[in-house]
RNA sequence: GGAGGGAUCGCAUAGUGGCCUAGUGCGCACGCUUGGAAAGCGUGUAUCCGCGCAAGUGGAUCGAGGGUUCGAAUCCCUCUCCCUCCGCCA
């Protein structure tokens, strides 16, 4: 959400935002007309009742006949402030529907572009591998090791769902923990959130309207007439449960910054993605991540600083299980609607013989914290709306995709990354095995 | 699933149709007092939206939404959340 008074002082660069993200500026010069027809109606709404108000308390006042006579006039006003109700509702209601697709402009720096082509390499980290023999890709060798079972998952629930099994199992599980524990000790607070949310909180963090057709929707509110159910949505992140977590509150400045780490699964129904990236576990339905998420001062300085540090534990995390990766900007048309400046940091994929994305590296500034209503106490007594952040730190199984195929020996074995092996009883190898 | 109780200002509480412009206590802030401190005394202490340079002022909000009424924290309806007990349950 933005601000309504910089939108009716910069509408040009607000309508210029929304065709650099691929959206409609026609809505901003619709909202800026229902902001000026609400503006004019709620004064005369408010002037009525201000009359009604005072009406009222004269008439506890008086007695007999001219009590009597009060009531009467003050009936008739009454009436009349009644048949201006609807209205107006019907225009707060276009308002609020037209406030939340406004598009938050991007920062000066962020490239201009149509799509994930148009993105920028920014550096590169690592040796891009080359093997002496005919390396596997990670579905051949998940299913050599038994480690994953892509067919029964399809069986069970349907494409894109995947079985992780044996080492396959465990290794998913030995690299959440280890990025956990990397950063609780840089001092963030680990969270296992819920996963079933509520629609105002898909709102809150910018996921609707607009991402509807993207989330799982749990007993939403269709059964017959008089049936009440439960709407909740499975979250494609933990982002969204653990940027909500303070939503409404008012935080002390001191509390500042908040550094929360979210490890959870995520689900996301990939609609609109038919035929891209099928093969193995590229994209996926289901899949586990730990998230870093950073509520921090309203200043765009420190926002920034907030945005390096968090996209560099998850390079620190890259670097550690020694896998090649480059960090790119990403241009406007591939940035979402609330995102001000983002990066993706994409690994080597050696089947892909390219970078495929892991990770996505986003500065809001104000527009979650808006709708979440999200603020702060500042030193000096004022509130402010919280700037927020988030990165990934690591997810899987997408990041057992380069791990698998970097660490594939010519016996067919994979080798376990060192930082690892701690988390895996010690294990160094994952071996070729029937599958069972 | 069943039966009850509750939600009021940062916290705790009062408030059963107009005296509520929501009282009181605690906490917090400022001031007085003091050599300094405590105690005491005084003043102030919610959010959002509008108008105003400002002091100020109009509106909304007592869990949420609707209704009754000239007037609702208070009465009615619906919903949400919390608590207690019973049943079921990993």
């Amino acid at each position: 959400m933005l601000d309504i008074k910089f939108i009716r002082d910069k509408a040009d660069l607000l309508k210029k935002a929304a065709r650099d993200k691929n959206s409609n500026p026609a809505l901003v010069d619709e909202l800026i007309g229902v902001d000026r027809e609400l503006a004019q109606l709620r004064q005369k709404v408010e002037e009525g009742r201000a009359q009604q108000n005072q009406s009222a308390k004269d008439i506890a006042q008086l007695e007999g006949e001219a009590r009597q006579q009060a009531i009467d006039a003050t009936s008739s006003l009454k009436v009349e402030l009644k048949q201006q109700e609807p209205k107006l509702k019907e225009l707060e209601e276009k308002y609020l529907a037209l406030m939340l697709q406004m598009v938050q402009p991007a920062l000066a720096r962020v490239p201009l572009g149509k799509d994930d082509q148009d993105n920028v390499e920014i550096r590169k980290w690592g040796e891009v591998p080359s093997f002496d023999f005919e390396p596997k890709d990670h579905v051949q060798l998940g299913e050599d090791l038994d480690i994953i079972d892509i067919p029964r998952g399809t069986k069970i629930s349907g494409s894109r769902f995947y079985f992780l099994k044996n080492e396959g199992a465990l290794l998913e599980l030995a690299i959440l923990r280890y990025t956990l524990d990397k950063l609780v000790a840089k001092g963030f607070t680990p969270f296992i959130p819920p996963v079933l949310v509520r629609p105002e909180v898909m709102t809150g963090t910018g996921y609707f309207p607009g991402g509807e057709e993207q989330a799982y929707a749990v007993g939403v509110k269709s059964g017959p007439e008089g049936l009440q159910f439960d709407e909740l949505h499975l979250v494609g992140t933990s982002e969204v449960p653990v940027t909500s977590y303070h939503q409404g509150e008012i935080l002390d400045e001191a509390q500042l910054p908040l550094l929360y780490a979210g490890i959870s699964n995520c689900f996301r129904r990939e609609a609109g993605t038919y035929g891209k990236d099928t093969h193995g576990l590229y994209r996926i339905h289901q899949f586990q991540k730990v998230e870093q998420v950073v509520i921090c001062k309203n200043d765009p300085e420190e926002s920034a600083k907030m945005h390096q540090m968090i996209l560099g534990n998850a390079e620190e995390v890259l670097q550690d299980l020694q896998l090649p990766y480059r960090v790119v900007d990403v241009c406007s048309g591939d940035m979402g609607q609330g995102q001000i400046y983002k990066n993706d940091i994409e690994t080597w994929m050696p089947s892909r013989k390219g970078y495929g994305e892991t990770h996505s590296c986003s500065t809001f500034h104000e527009f979650q914290a808006r709708r979440l209503n999200l603020k702060y106490k500042a030193a000096d007594g004022k509130k402010h709306f919280c700037h927020t952040l988030n990165n990934t730190c690591i997810a899987s199984p997408r990041i057992l995709i380069p791990l698998l195929e970097v660490y594939q020996q010519k016996d067919g074995s994979v080798v376990i990354p060192l930082v690892l092996r701690p988390y895996m009883n010690g294990r160094e190898t994952i071996q070729v095995k029937k599958r069972g």
